[in-house]
DNA sequence: CGTCGAATCGTCCGAAAGTTTGAATCGACC
DNA sequence: GGTCGATTCAAACTTTCGGACGATTCGACG
């Protein structure tokens, strides 16, 4: 008998995913969570094989965050990710977090529940247009952008100007300059809003 | 008796609502589509009363292009949006689409059962927060763009310089100039990037 | 201890971007 | 028939960006 937590902030999905597991006998959904800290407060009670957990709640802590934590508990259940976001930093950030799988909602439910079996068992379970999105990440990684760099990236593209975000991140314009001109050598690009697209495409910023 | 038709391409929430309104006696879930043409095809066979309509399909035309199909069709049943994404562009294009209402899928079962059964017997269902932003849009309404400027801002968007903006769209480079003036005007910005985001905020341009 | 990347700041210069002003055409609308 | 917005273009001007150098500091790593 598998004993699943289910977490997600969707009222709907979590009665779908609820109505799914009841027509499996070895499936049995011991409790929902509507949030990253409810689910992390379940796991600590134990009682609990595998999270299937969506990364993205409204408020709180994210679901890699939850993952993270539930992870760093003494025998933890295994975490399935389940969610509609698949960039690449949101996949890694994920399995970095010690997820055991990472699936689209869009998944046909049979390859679901084969999945949780299969992360339940100690296997990986990662969706196939998932895996090969992280092979290709690994042949050719992410333009290894600084903390800062990303960070001066996402003002530009919230649309700042190099001198305000000199302003706000007490830098000298030059500074800024000097960071744009290594986000843009690692991306490829030579202009700020070509920048912010190539960003956005490989996840270093918000979507 | 309200026969209801599911129309969405994940099949966990098409679970998730089955199992919701089976639990109700007056609601009955007559069929399920995954798509934007196979809804349409289910509503022009008849003997539904209304259908939940998801905006966002993997392919296919999308939910506003179905739902404007359906109540093209001779005594069409109601639709109700229920969707994740709420950019105004979104809401606006499926009320004028002819849909009886707009929810979003955090919205708690009660208050979706209930707008149900609101659109089921032809009043507007409008989740709170969707009514305000609707509100909010009438008070200001968008800035009216020409399709012309919306196409530029597009390309900006995209990372094009005035200079290949010019080329791709056969006009001079002073032209794409004057075009962005008008743009930044409209939307009250100064500069390319911050009008990407302006353009995004007001779901002008895909997001 | 030497090396290396990250982070900081600087100058100089050409290329884009943005501002201002003006103007022509065209179709829609009253 | 006149007005108005959309679209097109132009010249001149200012500001911002981006490229191409170099330079310093500091912590990590072997």
């Amino acid at each position: 008998m598998i004993r699943i937590l289910i977490a997600d902030d969707h009222p709907v999905v979590r009665a779908g995913l609820r109505a799914l597991f009841d027509a499996e006998e070895d499936l049995d959904v011991v409790a929902e969570a509507a949030s990253g800290v409810e689910a992390v407060a379940h796991c600590e009670r134990g009682e609990v094989d595998l999270v299937l957990m969506d990364l993205q709640f409204g408020v709180g802590p994210s679901g890699a965050d939850a993952t993270r934590m539930i992870r760093g508990l003494d025998d933890p259940p295994r975490v399935l990710i389940l969610t509609n976001y698949d960039t690449d930093a949101d996949i890694l950030g994920a399995v970095e977090a010690g997820a055991s799988g990472y699936l689209l909602k869009d998944t046909p439910p049979d390859e679901l529940i084969a999945a949780v079996r299969a992360a339940a068992g100690g296997a990986s379970a990662l969706a196939p247009s998932v895996a090969g999105r992280l092979e290709s990440r690994r042949r050719s990684p992410t333009p290894g952008l600084s903390p800062r760099e990303i960070e001066v990236l996402g003002m530009v593209a919230a649309g700042r100007s190099n001198r305000e975000i000199g302003r706000e991140l007490f830098l000298s314009e030059a500074t800024v300059k000097s960071h744009l001109a290594h986000i843009f050598t690692k991306l490829g690009v030579n202009s700020r809003t070509r920048a912010v697209v190539a960003a956005r495409e490989i996840g270093a910023i918000r979507p």
